[in-house]
Formats: structure tokens, C-alpha cells, sequence
DNA sequence: CGTTTGGCCTGAACCGCTTAATGTGTTGGA
DNA sequence: TCCAACACATTAAGCGGTTCAGGCCAAACG
């Protein structure tokens, strides 16, 4: 026996030691079980560390080591850990991580959408996606959760952090004096990720697009092209960024020496018709429409088109959120284009810094840039 | 002493016990709280069932009975409980009730598709809304994956069952001979819902659409308007559904003695464009086309307007699902339209009877009834 | 009046993993 | 040769619930 590595009596050690816990857990134990894989019709076991363990001939706790690649066990040992655990193909439970206090290996993105107006705005579903190719890689899962309102919102974040349920949040639809901000301050708080301006996100990371630039790039773009009267159509007024599209464009407009009209709407293309409508029936009608949305501007064009008012030559048309769609219609939308699944992956990776313990800050992504197709032209007069 | 209410005593022993427990628990256990309480400033101690335990002079066994609406304690004791939990703010730990066998609350649905492609599907964000507003009444969340093929669909499930992740899952675009099927069917499996016609769910759970009976009709409305040359631009051939709206198609058009055409595409707006330009640039060009989804309509619609074909005085356009994309073109579109939102929440309903136990079945939601609108018209001959 | 019965509760094991604290041999230095 | 330092492992105590086998006591029964 003295005789005998290190390993190997480890090993015959630890073999004992399973015999005799095995035998502790007792007929009650094992009745149990066995009534349950009888009523569940005969369940394979999971596969644990434990299992993983035995095979190996060593401890739980060596395995644990191997398995999260810290220090504690030597090169061989962790590669024959993590051959067993290939072999037998062990996944672990995120339950059991998550309750003796490791990562939930999951992010939570809140939805703050009438849900029947959720499916036509692309933006989401390419954010999402975006998202995922992120999580992906470190194999985590994203929790989504749609709700009617801010406050439903702010409970499902209040739900999240005393369950545990996630490591983080991706918060989207900043406003001004947003609650969430100050709630995600305190100390005790989730890690998240604000996507909106910085002046929105009050010190927490943030990742935006400078929507201002954006806007008066285009406001520029379609003066210098000879219009004179530029309208747009705006989304919710609560949302930060309408604001912060707003005051770009009446600020633009204003310094080049135009009255910059301004509809609302709630990004439905109902309400962008109608929109439209208003503005288009006006004496003096704009010959400019930027639009927050893609299909606020599809159903701008379809009310001009209605109108009789041609597209491009009597009204030119900008959408903002490149998408499919834009380039579906005929005309072909001309849009402010803007890689939205990167932008979500972007916003994914700065949730992980943060998960890992960086501090906030503000991360720009790429400006959207006007991409001119079928809807914009020079305008040379009524 | 002996005097004492049963309850007062209990609680008394309790109150020792845990005073015995607090003890036992060392000066070690209580350094290392005190440490992190640094570290990480000053963290308000999770509430958990022995707390509730504590203040209500029972034991955490109680408790959880009274939480979970089990018998085992009297009314009174269950309303004290239910009282001071709600008092304390008390969340359940998912990871401990999943850790502890129990439910995970959690449902799973994976997204087998190109991301680029997924933003421009309103189906998928208007289900997924649909799905959680019956979640949201069970308290239960939807983790969401975002996967490039069915083999990495596939691992995600097989992962979720060995990380005991989700209690069930919702499973879409079904294929012919698809190997989720079996895969979901195995003894050890996860519970599903799937989304499709009962011929390719082996025998699972499935809520589907009469999608036979919507294309059918659709081709009689045509015919009975005029038209002889009816065509289909359909999606990705591989899907189940779209091998069922084929058939259809194919049957009813030969019912009625035509020939009925069908084009190929992926989804995008840009292959349902060039499956339009194909046909309509045919000798014997259609003179209604029947698309699969209302993004390809729309591309369709445009390329009608490109080649000067008159919508719908020269050829006639139908959308499969309906959305508000189709009533912002102009002239609006004619579609089969479906509640999405309500057929989401109808598979969330199904899938939690499947997780309760209940059998296997088929499950008719409402079948797409065409509306008609500015696309579709009588054909008066060339 | 002794004995079931049944309602309420307690105690403690257990779920699978993490992680301090605590051994053990081995080495290297004095 | 002896001891400290070190590398590797083990042990066992949690994490926060669930659940089952009792225990206790009052009511019902024979």
C-alpha cells in the first residue's frame, strides 16, 4: 500500500469512501429513487460531478476545479477530468451553479411593447439576434420578457435580482428621468447595459449611436438638395432618443434657416399615415419626410402614392432603420442604415465587461449613415 | 410551560433552534459574510423561507407548504405565512426550486434561422409576445436561443434537458421527417408543444393552422374572380408547412382545371422580388400570385409597379399573415390574416397542460381567413 | 377509557455545485 | 537531517428550496 502513488491511493481512498457514503444514503434513498424512475418511467441519472469524480478517482471539489479551469489540480489530472467529463457528457446545472452563488449564465432583456405593435418593428428581433451571436459563444441564455409598461418593467427587474435569475440586464427605450436609471444605480442592483445616449444613462454603461449626427446629416443632406420645407415624423415623445432626434432636427433646421415641422406618433404605420396625411395637406406642404421607422416611411410613401403626390420628385422620403423592407418597396426606401444585429452584439459584449466587474462608461457604435436609394431626389420646384 | 399553545412552543423551540444553529454556524461562517458585505458594500442578506420560517415560529418545511398551496398546514398558519412573506418581499430562489427538483419556471423556445433574415419575420416577435402574455401570468420566463441550423437547435435542446433549464419548450417550423421529432418523443425528454400540422408531430403536441383550407380557398376566390393563371411564391421547401400550402395549391388549382405555378424562395424580400420577376416576365405571365409571407407581397408589389403591371387591374397579390406592414402599402394588401398574438398564447396554454402531464393531441387554432383588399380584383382578360 | 385516526408540523436528507479550510506528500534550502 | 514552502487534493459547509418520514395532540371510535 505505501507502495502505491499518490493517485492510486487517493483513488482506493476515495473509492472507500463512495462505498461508504453509498451505503449511508440507505434503503430510504434508494426506494426512493427507484419509485420515482418507476413513475417516470426509468430515468437515466444526470450525470454529476460526482459521477465524474468516481471515474476519475478523485474528489468533487478537483473536479469542480478542472471543470471551471482554476488552480487546484494538476495539468493531467484536470485533462483526464475533462476527457471523463466529454465521455460522459456532462452539462452543468445551472440551477446548482447559480445557487451556491456563481453565474445564472443568463442575461434578461425586459420589452416595454404593446405587444401588437412589437412584431413590426424590426429593430428588436435583429437587436435580439445580435444579442445571442454574443451569448452564444459563452454559452448563455438570454430571458426575455415582454410587459406592458415601465412599471411592469421595473418589477420584473425587482423579480429578477431576489430570484437570482440573471447575471444581467440589457435595458432598452431610455427616457429622460427614466426610474430605471436610479433603480440600476443602487448597489445591490443588477449589472446592465443602457443602450441610449450617455446623458440618458446617468454614469451606467451605456451603448449609443449618435442619433443627432445622424439627423442633421440628413436634414443637411436633403437642403443641399434643394428642399426647403423638411418634415418629420417622430416617434414616442417619452423615449430619449425622439428627443434627442428632435432637437437635432429642429436645431438643423432651424440653422438653416427652416421651419422643421414635426409629427408624432407611436411608430405604428397607422399613425405614420396619418401623419403623412397631416402634412401632406397642408398649403404648404413639406417636400422632405424623415421618418423614425421603416414602416412609418413604407406607409408614408403608400399615402403619397394615394395622394397622387410623386415620390421622389415631389416628396422625397427617408427612413430611419435601414432594413429588408426598404429595399422591397418601389421605390426603394432611402434610409439611415445602421447594422443593428452588430449593434446588439456590441451591446452584449459590454454586458459582459460589466458582469466581470468593469466599471460603467459610454461606448459608441458606428453612425448610422444615409443610405440614398429610390425615395430621395433633388427637388427642383412645384 | 406545559400551558403554552401548541404554536407558542413550537415557536419557542424554534427560536432555540435557531439560535443553536446561528451558533453552530461559527465565527468562520460569520467572517465570510462580513467579508463579502465588504467587498461588495454593505449587501442586504437574500430573504429567504427560514426567514419567513423565523418570524412566523414554524418550521422552513411549513413554509414552503403554505408558499406552494399544499396541504400540510392549517388555513391560519398558511395566511400568516403568505402574510409575512409578502411583508419581507419574499422572491422565490428559481435555481433552489430547480435545484430541488421542482419546477424551473422557465419555458424555452429556439429560433432556428438566419439572424439576418429573423428581423423582418413579424411572425416570430408577434408569437413570441403572444406566448408571453401566458407566461406572464404564471410568473414563468421564456429563454430565447437564436441558432444558425436545426443541429445546433438540436444541441440547445439537449443541453437545456441536461442543465435542467426549462420545463418545456415550444418548437416551430416543423420539417418533413424532422429529427426533433423523435428526439422529443424519447421517455427522457423535454415536454413540447410543437407548432405545426399533426402529420409531421408523430403524435406530440401540436397546435397548427389549417393552412390546406386557407390556400384552398384563397384559389377559389381567385378563380371565381376571373383569374386562370394563379401562382405561388413560396418559402423554404424543406418546412412542413410550406410542403402542406404546396399541396394544397397544387390540388386545388388542378381541381379547377389551371395550371398552377410556384416559385422558390428563402423568405427574404429580395428572392420573393426575383421569383416575381421570373413569373412576371413569362409569356404566359399570372395574373394572381399568392406569397408566402407579406414582406415577399410587398417585393412583389414593387416589382409590379417596376415593370408598369397595373396592382390590381393586371394582376391580383395575396400575403400569407397579415400585419400592419399590409395595410401600409398602398394599395394595401390583400391577405390571409391569423391572430399570431392569440395562436403564441394558445401554444403557451397547451404547453403548460403538457407540462402538468397532460397526453399528447392535436390542437386546431383558427384558420387564415383571406381579406381582401386593394391588391386583389376581378380579372377582365389582357 | 384506551386506541385509532387524522390534521399540523418538525427534522433532516437531498438536489448539484462552489469554495474555504485543511490535510498530505514532495522539494528545496539551511 | 530537519523544516518550511509548495503543489495537489480532500473535506465539508453552505446556497435555498422541496419532500418524506415521523412526532404530537386532540377528536372520534369501539
Amino acid at each position: 500500500m505505501a507502495a502505491l502513488t499518490g493517485r492510486a491511493s487517493f483513488g482506493r481512498q476515495r473509492a472507500r469512501a463512495a462505498r461508504g457514503r453509498a451505503g449511508a444514503r440507505s434503503i430510504k434513498r434508494f426506494s426512493r429513487l427507484f419509485a420515482s424512475r418507476l413513475s417516470k418511467g426509468l430515468h437515466l441519472r444526470r450525470i454529476t460531478i460526482a459521477d465524474i469524480a468516481q471515474r476519475a478517482g478523485v474528489s468533487t471539489g478537483a473536479v469542480s476545479y478542472a471543470l471551471n479551469d482554476r488552480p487546484g489540480v494538476s495539468a493531467d489530472t484536470r485533462a483526464r477530468i475533462l476527457a471523463i467529463a466529454g465521455e460522459l457528457g456532462w452539462e452543468p446545472s445551472s440551477a446548482a451553479r447559480s445557487l451556491s452563488g456563481a453565474r445564472t449564465e443568463t442575461v434578461g432583456l425586459v420589452l416595454a411593447r404593446d405587444p401588437n405593435t412589437l412584431g413590426f418593428e424590426s429593430f428588436y428581433m435583429q437587436f435580439i439576434a445580435g444579442i445571442e451571436s454574443e451569448l452564444a459563444k459563452r454559452s448563455y441564455g438570454l430571458l426575455l420578457q415582454v410587459v406592458p409598461d415601465l412599471e411592469a418593467e421595473m418589477r420584473a427587474y425587482r423579480k429578477w435580482r431576489a430570484a437570482r435569475r440573471v447575471d444581467g440586464v440589457v435595458t432598452v427605450d431610455l427616457r429622460l428621468d427614466d426610474p430605471r436609471v436610479p433603480w440600476l444605480t443602487e448597489p445591490d442592483s443588477i449589472p446592465a447595459v443602457l443602450v441610449g445616449d450617455p446623458v440618458l444613462a446617468g454614469g451606467l454603461t451605456s451603448v449609443w449611436t449618435d442619433d443627432a449626427s445622424a439627423m442633421r446629416e440628413s436634414v443637411r443632406y436633403l437642403h443641399a438638395m434643394g428642399h426647403r420645407r423638411i418634415a418629420r415624423v417622430s416617434g414616442v415623445k417619452s423615449f430619449g432618443h425622439t428627443q434627442i432626434r428632435d432637437d437635432a432636427f429642429r436645431d438643423e433646421t432651424a440653422r438653416l434657416g427652416e421651419e422643421g415641422q414635426i409629427g408624432r406618433t407611436d411608430y405604428t404605420p397607422d399613425q405614420g399615415a396619418g401623419a403623412t396625411r397631416t402634412l401632406l395637406t397642408r398649403a404648404d406642404r413639406p417636400t422632405a419626410i424623415i421618418y423614425d421607422n421603416d414602416v412609418m416611411a413604407l406607409a408614408g410613401l403608400g399615402v403619397a402614392n394615394e395622394l397622387g403626390i410623386l415620390v421622389p420628385a415631389e416628396l422625397s422620403i427617408i427612413a430611419w432603420d435601414d432594413s429588408p423592407l426598404c429595399v422591397a418597396t418601389y421605390p426603394r426606401l432611402s434610409a439611415l442604415s445602421h447594422d443593428v444585429t452588430s449593434f446588439g452584439a456590441h451591446v452584449a459584449r459590454r454586458l459582459f465587461d460589466r458582469i466581470e466587474g468593469a466599471k460603467g462608461g459610454s461606448f459608441l457604435d458606428s453612425t448610422p449613415t444615409l443610405r440614398p436609394r429610390g425615395t430621395t431626389a433633388r427637388y427642383v420646384g412645384p
